[in-house]
DNA sequence: CTGTATACTTGATATCCGTCAAGTCATCCT
DNA sequence: AGGATGACTTGACGGATATCAAGTATACAG
């Protein structure tokens, strides 16, 4: 109706169905029937550089997100103001599932690089979920495995070795890039040395110290932030050593 | 229709209205008028012993538990074979949320006393949850809270010291035992000081001493699993002493 | 290009807590 | 009651990792 070309804004609503993450992210759990459901909520193309804040902890929370591109960290501030890494979120993966309870983000996000996202409002999508029952039932399996993998991340913290928690971690962001069809052995981290200390409940020159320990015995090769897994066997052995040892 | 007693079988149904829980539990998210097919699907009345195992991990996950009675201990086993106790549960609370994602239970979960359980079957309740906007609102709520929770777990796992970590513990159990209008400052501990000291990430003998510590300080008045909180707000000091320090 | 801030690495020292060992106390079963 | 088993406490010691300190490399702004 009218100025055809004048009223069309820069595209917000999400096109999911050609988006090159369908398969990975929230689509996966709708027809492809109702994909057009998804699309009219979901909020394509907000974009952020480098250290720039997503949303911050107890700002009013409206929305999760899915990451496009670019990675992300989240950090919750205890009341003594430390902060804390709680993940890493790389293309394809829901942040924010943390934060539908209470009416305030429960931690903040940060753009470890250039980074985009498209937006779930909270309220849209509880109502959709009522509609599609494959999407609620993704709804309720996300949530699920983001208490399963925090925990892991607890027992991670309490229970194992500095090398040990590197190890893991490396394997894991090796495992979420394969998941992309990215190469498993060959990545840039997209954090700082600080950001995986703070994440890994570790110091700074603790990571650093294993990191180049883990170099001279030809299990990574690793300058900076590019890292070449060279043996990746070895290194989930490394993963679970001490544990072994002990039994 | 038909022989009207012999026909009743033990009461499995559950009776959520007359439940003494019901302003803590589940019934809160629920209508007067919806409770009854709250009732329909919840299988009341389960009864387990001090040790007795409610559910084993990786076994066929069917459905997710509201605490009636007693206390419950959750863990999860790494592939090293070591035994990570990942929460508490005390009545009013629900458990095996972490278990909807997968098929099988993500931990096992253990009575820690004399307990009783309602059992509420995973794939009925989502099917009523698309019938009860509050219903499935209530379960985000639920599953994020418990995301945030066992984040909060792995940075009290990650920046704080054994003082911290136990007197954090020990707040925690007060405030619980207060929501259900009991005593906030003495109480029973369900649990073994081994599990204290697993969920905390600590050694038995820390966890020990540094309650014997506590008590020389005037802090608690503790003998084996009786606990008596002397000066909570020191305590609550103590829960942030060392990162205030750092600051 | 040049300087400066930031990120990262490396070394020396300190410390919290885990491990080992032994002893005390509580509970349970016959 | 009595013995045994497990739960809890207490002490001595060592080790993994934090902290402190300094140096090197990288990134970025002008």
């Amino acid at each position: 109706m009218g100025h055809p070309i004048a009223t069309t804004r820069p595209q917000l609503k999400a096109l999911c169905h050609q988006c090159s993450l369908s398969k990975l992210c929230l689509p996966l759990a709708v027809g492809e029937d109702d994909i057009e459901r998804l699309e009219d909520i979901i909020k394509q193309g907000r974009s952020f550089s480098r250290g720039e804040t997503i949303f911050e902890q107890s700002e009013k929370a409206t929305s999760c997100f899915a990451v496009r591109g670019g990675a992300i960290k989240t950090t919750i501030i205890n009341k003594s103001g430390d902060e804390q890494v709680t993940g890493f979120y790389l293309p394809g993966e829901i942040m924010g599932l943390d934060s539908i309870s209470g009416n305030s983000y429960a931690c903040s996000a940060y753009a470890l690089e250039r980074t985009s996202v498209c937006e779930l409002p909270i309220d849209h999508m509880e109502v959709l979920a009522r509609k599609l029952p494959t999407l609620q039932h993704h709804f309720f399996q996300l949530m699920s495995s983001e208490i399963q993998s925090s925990q892991q991340h607890a027992m991670l913290l309490s229970k194992n070795t500095a090398e040990e928690r590197i190890a893991s971690l490396l394997l894991s962001l090796s495992s979420r890039f394969e998941r992309r069809r990215l190469s498993p052995t060959r990545f840039n981290l997209p954090m700082a040395r600080n950001d995986i200390a703070n994440y890994l409940g570790l110091a700074v020159e603790t990571v650093s110290r294993v990191m180049t320990r883990f170099q001279n015995q030809g299990l990574i090769n690793a300058k900076g932030r590019e890292v070449e897994l060279l043996d990746v066997e070895l290194l989930q052995e490394v993963a679970l050593t001490f544990a072994r040892c002990k039994s």
